[in-house]
DNA sequence: AAACAGGCCTAAA
DNA sequence: TTTAGGCCTGTT
């Protein structure tokens, strides 16, 4: 079967900025997109006109993602030019998620708990974000609740990051490596980042001295740029994981958290074999997270 | 008020 | 190699 064909055309918002609306989506849910936990930077837009609509900074831009119950997207603050060269890619719109899910489903038994998910999560894509910010920001969301872990990132890129102005408005991209360590450990520490901020401070340190070259770890094989990544202080397991597949599209990476523990007693009390679930094992993971956190596993 | 939050580090078996 | 405490801060 063929995918639909995704068009993408211009339109003026009434407020003069330029916009686009994409047609013939599938698999994608903006609402799930962006309350995953995959990123940090984006929040509900009030009064909104669309059903769903979420606002942040990504790429260096202000941007807001609408829809209406999985209908055509509606990307504020751009031109088809852009959507083509950015956020198709950012978005992940330019994977085939039909043929991810059957190879997905193909890892699990019918009779699991992963159709279910699957259902439930249908529309979740996984993001092509930063590496710098997504190393950076699951340093910040180590022992952390997701608001904090929000305000925090906030805070740093108010701070330090590049101020971006849309209409009368200024938000702030992502500070780089280069303003966190010029800026010191101590003022990271000063933005109530607590423990973390020797471990944002040494990450930004490794990034400057050419330590950790993001380049490099995207051609690495996944273990080699595990094992990079976790020469970072206060970057285990889980925080590489969570950057090899939310900053790097390393799909096959699957970050087992405090919400995936639960999942794999609740559903796999014999134990999940982690490295059988092949190359979209991190979607997969997504899809779990995303029912037993949201849904309780009620769906 | 004690526990917990999308972990990691260190020390000790 | 695995296991227990402790950790900044904020919220319940």
């Amino acid at each position: 079967m063929l995918s639909a064909v995704k068009m993408a055309e211009s339109f003026i918002h009434e407020d003069g900025t330029p916009c686009v609306k994409v047609c013939g989506i599938d698999d994608f849910a903006v609402e799930k997109v962006f309350d995953c936990g995959q990123c940090f930077r984006f929040d509900p837009v009030g009064d909104s006109r669309y059903a769903f609509e979420f606002e942040g900074v990504a790429m260096g831009r202000y941007v807001r993602f609408a829809q209406n119950d999985g209908d055509n997207l509606y990307i504020y603050n751009s031109t088809v030019e852009d959507y083509e060269k950015i956020w198709k890619h950012y978005l992940a719109l330019d994977a085939d998620y039909s043929q991810i899910n059957r190879d997905i489903a193909a890892h699990f038994p019918e009779n699991s708990v992963m159709p279910s998910a699957m259902l439930c999560g249908k529309g979740i894509r996984i993001l092509r974000q930063d590496p710098w910010e997504t190393v950076c920001s699951f340093i910040v969301s180590q022992n952390n609740n997701i608001p904090r872990i929000k305000k925090i990132i906030a805070a740093m890129s108010e701070k330090w990051g590049k101020p971006i102005k849309h209409r009368q408005k200024t938000y702030y991209s992502f500070p780089t490596a280069e303003a966190l360590y010029a800026a010191g450990e101590g003022e990271i520490f000063a933005l109530k980042t607590g423990f973390r901020a020797g471990y944002i401070y040494d990450a930004a340190r490794r990034c400057v001295m050419g330590d950790i070259d993001f380049d490099e770890i995207d051609r690495m094989t996944f273990a080699e740029a595990e094992k990079k990544l976790c020469e970072i202080r206060g970057v285990g397991p889980k925080v590489a994981s969570c950057a090899l597949l939310f900053g790097f599209s390393k799909t096959e990476a699957f970050p087992i958290d405090v919400w995936i523990k639960r999942v794999i007693a609740k559903y796999f009390p014999d134990g999940l074999d982690i490295d059988s679930l092949g190359p979209y094992a991190g979607i997969a993971q997504q899809y779990l997270f995303y029912y037993e956190r949201y849904f309780g596993g009620e769906m």
